[in-house]
DNA sequence: AATTTATGAGACAGACTTGTATCATAACCC
DNA sequence: GGGTTATGATACAAGTCTGTCTCATAAATT
């Protein structure tokens, strides 16, 4: 897409783009010196490829967004309905730990930024309408909030998250905790309250 | 419990505790200007009352945990089960907005200090053992990590933060909508799939 | 009311970070 | 292989934050 790129620039760029990914959800604060060295490059090259810190960090949410929306894409084709959509979603996006926890904490990151701003809420438009439909499906209780239900998608992505980092499953397990969870909660199957 | 302090002294160090844990959690750059500003006392009265950066932070967390072991003192007394435990657990503690979203922040503001790590894992492991309960109790789906569970616990919460900070509704009635989504996920009650 | 004590405002040094610029070197393209 | 282009290292200016110190003032203690 971009005017073929020397692939000494496309190396940095890409390796830079991971390193500020990893660095930044582990530690908001990492200097722009910490994501050139982990990446392997000088701090220069940074500055080469990414105007300002805030041109990295815009850059690398740019990637998330990008590659979440090409791993969901299939959700809209397969799914059999709302609820199955959901349980698509986490088994499609849940590999993408550092992808999710990054635009997570855009907000923390780039608390001024309209774009991002703007890309929060259609994110949230369409968890929204999701529920709604489910809701229709008789699959989502009605006596849930809409908003509950929508952050808590979200919140078991999270929940995910911190699983994923003791290492003792794999995203698809974590994926089908979140879905079991999500639709019957903890409850034993079959059981009564 | 210390040496009775100055009126003053005793106003400044509340007043920038509350600040401290109010801005720190919208932003955790947040400068000691800022909490200062915030607090609305000079910024040299905050170096009086605590050392350094880490001081005040490390004071916050302690406010924190003593708030959230006062207010979950009953809960050994009056749970009736371990799923019942859960249930107060989010009734009592939901209010509790900043001090848990602080609290959960903490490896970020403080990812060296070895006791905030200490107390972090004693958490988990009370956690754990609150899941295992349940377990041997038949409210809780032997087939779910003890670990996932607990981390959906916790997640809980941070979707309960979600929640509360579009104000619709009342701790009260998110930590009911917790714990329904907890026991039973999203599927009404009485469905079947 | 007199004395003790915390405060606010401000100046200051040191450290760190961002962003720019330069230059010799090495990697790439053809 | 020869010319082009990105790179690493380094130096640099500007800005910010932390932490210390001082002093006149205001508030609390007795």
């Amino acid at each position: 897409m971009n005017q073929k790129l020397d692939a000494r620039a496309e190396r940095s760029r890409k390796a830079l783009l991971r390193a500020g990914m990893e660095l930044l959800n582990a530690n908001p604060d990492a200097t722009l010196s910490d994501i050139a060295n982990h990446a392997g490059v000088g701090r220069a090259t940074l500055y080469r490829q990414y105007e300002t810190r805030e041109k990295l960090v815009s850059e690398i949410a740019v990637h998330c967004l990008e590659a979440l929306d090409e791993v969901t894409e299939p959700i809209e084709r397969e799914a059999t309905s709302a609820i199955d959509a959901v349980r698509l979603l986490f088994l499609l996006a849940m590999p993408l730990t550092q992808e999710l926890q990054f635009l997570m904490n855009l907000d923390q990151l780039a608390a001024s930024d309209p774009t991002i701003a703007a890309v929060g809420r259609k994110h949230s438009t369409e968890t929204r309408e999701l529920v709604d439909l489910g809701k229709q499906e008789g699959s989502i209780d009605k006596s849930l909030p809409t908003s509950w239900v929508a952050h808590l998608i979200d919140g078991l992505f999270v929940v995910g998250f911190m699983e994923q980092q003791e290492g003792a499953f794999t995203a698809e397990e974590i994926a089908s905790f979140a879905f079991t969870s999500f639709k019957s909660g903890v409850t034993p199957a079959g059981g009564r309250s």
